[in-house]
Parts: C-alpha cells; sequence; structure tokens
DNA sequence: TTGTACGCGTTATCAA
DNA sequence: TTGATAACGCGTACAA
C-alpha cells in the first residue's frame, strides 16, 4: 500500500520504456491506443501513483502553499483554516501551517522558513507587531503569489481577502446605541492593524449617524505587547478609572471580548448591568452566556476559501497579475440581550 | 529571496565541484579545512537552503507528517493541532492536516491520500464512524509508523497517546454528586470509540464509590450520523420524558456539552436549577458561562506534543519498534458552581 | 583531499 | 509510435 510503483515498475513489467508509460499516463495522443490501454490497466491495477516529490522536483514547484497566522487555537483562525485546507485539497495542494503569536520577528522567521521549503505561494494574516512589510514587498516585486486575509498590509499591492470590518463595526456599534447607550468605548487591537482602523472607522460612523459625539479617552488599543489578560486589565480600569465612565464597550477583536468579560466579572461587575459589552467573535458558545453575547461574527471559512481560490489562480497563471482585488466579505451581526439596556 | 541557490552555483562560482560543496556544507571531515570555510562562508553569504524536496527525493523521505482529525475548528482539535506543529516545526517536519468530519469515508480518503504524499508517519484520531481499522493494521505490519492520539484503536499494536479518559470522567462525576446529585445521566460519543467506554467506565466507578446504582436508561450515545445537534435533542428528550428523570447530566463531549446546554436553554430550562451538566471540553469561554461550568478539560497541546514527539522517534529509528507504549496524560478537573445543587 | 558519475521518479526533447 | 537520454538538486560510492 505505502511501498512505491513507479513508472519504471509498470515500464518493466509490460516489456515498454518509461516514456511510454509517462505519455500513456499523461494522456499524450502521440501513443498507440492499446499501448496506452494496456498501461492504463495495469497502472490502476497496481495502484500506481505519481510520486508528488518527484514531480516537485522537476516542475520545480512544490504544491504547497505556506499560511501564515498569529495563532491556531483561535476560533476564528481554525475556521479560516478549515476553509483553506477544503480547497486547497481539492486543487491538490497542501498548506504548512506557522504560528507568529503575535511576534513580528517570529513572522519573518516563518516566512523564511516556509520560502525555504519551496511553497509556491502564501497565505498571510499579519502579526499585530508587524509594521515593517517590505520582506512581503521584496517578494511581491520579484512576482511571488501572496494573499492577506483578514489582516492585510495597507501599502502593498497585492490581492486581499477582508471582511468588512467597517460595516461589522458599524453594525454591533448601532445595536448597543439601539438599545440606548450612548457612552460606548471601543476596545481594539493593535493601531498596527488596518482592520483596527476599519473597525474604529465603524464604530465613529455608528456615532456620528446618531449623532454622539466621539470621546478619544473612550478609544483603547491593545497590543499585545506581553501577556493580552494584563494589559486588557490596565486598560479597563483607565476606562472606569473615568469621570464619566462608559456605559458599554464594544469590542474588536475576539480574544478582547472574552477576556474583558472576564475581568470584570472578575471585579464583581456585571456584564451587562454594571457594563455591556458587544464586539467580534467568532465562537459558538457564546450563545450561551447569560445573557447571550451581542456579537459580530466574521465569515472566516469562506475568507479561507477565497484566499486560497485567489492564491491557487495567482499561482497557476502564467502571466504576472496585473489586477490586484480586494475583496470584502460581509459580516454577519448577531443581535443578542446583552446589549439592552437594563 | 526565493530564487533557489543550489550547490552547483556554489561550485561553479568557487571553482570546485559539486561534491565538494556537499562534503563541505554536511560537515564531512574529508575535506581541506580552508575548502570548507571558503564554502561555508560563501553559502553563508548566498544565504544558500538546501532543497527539501531534493533531498525528499534522496532520501526517499517526505519529512511531513499527516494528521487525520474529525475537524480543525474544535478547541480540543486546534489545541493539539498547535501542539502537533510546535514539534513537528523543530525537528523539521511539516504536517498535512486532513479532516474526516465524523465520516469512516473520508477518513480512508485521507488515509490514502496522505500516503500518495508520501508522509513519512501518520498521526490519527479516529472518527466518530470508524470501526474498521484494517487499513491501519495493514500499514503497522509493514512497518509504517502511526501514533494515535485521543481516539485510538483498541485492537491495534503501536503507540498510542490519550488522556486519562477513567479518571477525568470519575472525577467529574464525582463533583456532580459532590454537590448533592444523584440521578446523574451520562451523555457520550459513539460507543464506537474507546474513549467512549473509558469514560463511562470512570462515570461508572464514581456512581458505584458512593452507593449510587447505575441505570442503563441513563446512558445515552450520539453516533454523530447526522446533524449533531439533533441527535442530542432526540436523547435529551429521552432524558427528560424518563418517569425519574435525572437531576444532572455529566457530558463526554466537548460538543455534546454545548448542544446540550443550547438546547435545554432552547427548551427554557435553567441550566443548572432544572438541569444541571458538566462534562469534558476544551473550550476557555465556559468560565464565563453564568454560572461557570464544571469542566474536565484534557491537556490538548501537550497530547499533541507527545504524540508527535512518539512519531517523529519511530520514524527516525532505522529499527523497528518492538516496544509500544500508550501513555496517558492526566486531565484537569475544574469545578465551578454550575455543579452546585440549587 | 577532491572530482566524476550515478540514482532518487518524473517529464521533455530528441532520435529512431 | 516508441525509446534513449537529459534534467530537476542532492548525497555518496568510487575513482583519481
Amino acid at each position: 500500500m505505502f511501498e512505491s510503483v513507479t513508472i519504471k515498475d509498470i515500464a518493466k513489467a509490460l516489456g515498454v520504456s518509461t516514456s511510454t508509460v509517462s505519455r500513456a499516463l499523461n494522456g499524450s495522443y502521440e501513443i498507440g491506443t492499446e499501448t496506452k490501454k494496456l498501461v492504463l490497466e495495469y497502472a490502476e491495477k497496481i495502484n500506481y501513483r505519481p510520486n508528488p516529490i518527484a514531480l516537485s522536483l522537476k516542475e520545480q514547484k512544490s504544491h504547497s502553499i505556506g499560511v501564515v497566522v498569529c495563532e491556531v487555537a483561535n476560533d476564528y483562525f481554525s475556521q479560516a483554516i478549515n476553509g483553506i485546507e477544503s480547497i486547497a485539497y481539492n486543487r491538490g495542494y497542501h498548506v504548512i501551517i506557522t504560528q507568529t503569536h503575535e511576534s513580528f520577528d517570529r513572522e519573518s522567521a516563518n516566512v523564511k522558513h516556509l520560502l525555504s521549503r519551496h511553497v509556491d505561494g502564501l497565505l498571510v494574516s499579519l502579526s499585530a507587531q508587524t509594521t515593517d512589510t517590505s520582506q512581503y514587498k521584496y517578494l511581491l516585486d520579484k512576482g511571488f503569489p501572496i494573499v492577506f486575509f483578514d489582516r492585510a498590509a495597507p501599502d502593498l499591492n497585492t490581492h486581499k481577502v477582508i471582511a468588512n470590518n467597517f460595516q461589522g463595526s458599524f453594525n454591533g456599534t448601532e445595536a448597543l446605541i439601539n438599545s440606548g447607550f450612548s457612552k460606548i468605548a471601543h476596545l481594539t487591537n493593535s493601531n498596527n492593524l488596518l482592520i483596527s482602523h476599519e473597525r474604529f472607522e465603524g464604530y465613529n460612523a455608528a456615532l456620528d449617524k446618531h449623532g454622539i459625539e466621539f470621546r478619544p479617552e473612550y478609544l483603547k488599543h491593545c497590543n499585545h505587547g506581553g501577556m493580552i489578560h494584563d494589559e486588557v486589565e490596565l486598560v479597563l480600569k483607565e476606562l472606569l478609572a473615568l469621570d464619566d465612565k462608559p456605559e458599554a464597550i464594544f469590542s474588536g477583536s475576539d480574544r478582547l471580548t472574552i477576556s474583558s468579560i472576564s475581568i470584570l466579572k472578575k471585579w464583581g461587575l456585571k456584564v451587562p448591568g454594571d457594563i455591556a459589552i458587544a464586539g467580534f467573535t467568532n465562537s459558538d458558545v457564546v450563545d450561551l452566556f447569560d445573557p447571550p453575547l451581542t456579537v459580530v461574527r466574521q465569515p472566516a471559512f469562506q475568507i479561507g476559501q477565497m484566499a486560497t481560490e485567489m492564491l491557487i489562480k495567482t499561482i497557476e497563471s502564467k502571466w504576472p497579475v496585473e489586477e490586484f482585488t480586494t475583496e470584502k466579505v460581509e459580516t454577519q451581526l448577531i443581535v443578542r440581550s446583552s446589549s439592552v439596556r437594563y
């Protein structure tokens, strides 16, 4: 079953040359019909499978794609990887996953490692720390296929697949406003990330639409410098120490949403009640919170699929791609009682 | 950066032969000290990286390991994959992940696919549907390295890494008993899975220790035949229709725990209150349930790491392994107020 | 100490 | 229509 049958074995068994076998297998027409049939039947019989490694060496393609994400054990990314796998599998690619743990150094090391593995292309979601995108620029300039998903580099000219962060954030914030809150803080990821900007804009636009003035002291970033829990704790302390405390928080990330609730509960505050929370998350158990959480969900699986399709298309197109597209995928707002004013 | 530098390039640049370069790079001592130095310095300078594909072809090793799990987007498995990746990465292996979605057919297709990819070994967690393990037996008999983790085949003689399901289940059930429940149902995975047996035994032993009689009608399996949600709904209906309804449920799986709570809440039942729940899960947000859930957590990351280490050790040992080990990893009981009797 | 030649499995090019 | 051969990048047995 796993000991490899090669075209040599077939050639020897059938008394033909390896090139004949190769031609028969690859459907080339410059071959005798009966010879072809013979080879195909025998190949089928002994369950011949071409050796992908030899193919790779020959074609100078690894048929693998590299994935750079911050964390695998994360609802959003595990769902995205699911989507990536599903497409890659069908197209005959395999996927090498690497994690940055939000560190720029690990991110560059991962990219180098993947390159030394001769991956045919890269699927990247930037780390929160990353500001220097020159390595990607370098690769892109040489025509190396890279597709960014979710956390894209704003200045790089390539394919991108991202959620409609503006709209998602707008909707989530508006849900809080609709249930009577006007003092709404915004807790979000590193300012380095484009998604943070987009989500802030959505938040801001929602305030604007409802005639609520934006207060700079209500905007808090977490840069994932150290332990996320400590960072969130600090930021929440600052928010609660304000003269005019926020009544609600709209959170721009899964991890921040969960951390916040956890900390606030630890402090004995009721969520909602003392303070309401809504935010981005892809966890499917937040529905079971009491009360269930109002969330903005990203179509992670679909984003993974789209990015992978784009990447493979880019890899397999012989001509350098001229037109880069940015796909925006709609988010889903799920309003639950957690954003209802008590 | 990504255009490959080969030993040929180095040889040409330095006016030596490729074998000299190869020898210098591989630290062979039958080479002139200054030649060696020269080569190494130049290789470093132009950032030479051996082509892993050529190496694979030469060595008849792919330096990759295949992973078979039911689902990536699952707390337990994404954490396990994290562990797998961390070890594999360090040891120079990469990881090809496939999903069964609990289907036996997909499982065998995945194994075949991984084999045709020439993976050096397999890390397998069986699908809930799988009863026929002959394909693994066949491979193992040929000396192909396979390590099972979590969901192992009882009848196969190979390395296994599993959580101490008995103890975990015992502890979880006892936590419910300690808070005053005696009518405790057990909801668990397919009877095909060894872990289901072990978990049932743990549950049973806890009842036994506390002089509680086991009732067959309190034991319910979910076979993942169709939609898990529907299956759980059916099973819960049966439990609640009993003359002597259970006061608590000890659940033997992440998905079942979450589904149950979701359905019971949908029916307007309070959890706990009307019925208490405790169970296996690796989700880290169940702490935020109100009240927080009593759970048994598996050290998924560690299990992934151990399984990968074992597999790589098996792959790299030239002699067929005689002694197969079964590693038991302790689970962690986290008692929360959800198992307190109201 | 170094260079030449071969093989790993495959496809492509050329010759027969 | 088919076969022999080179090439992909590497390591290594063997020859020098």
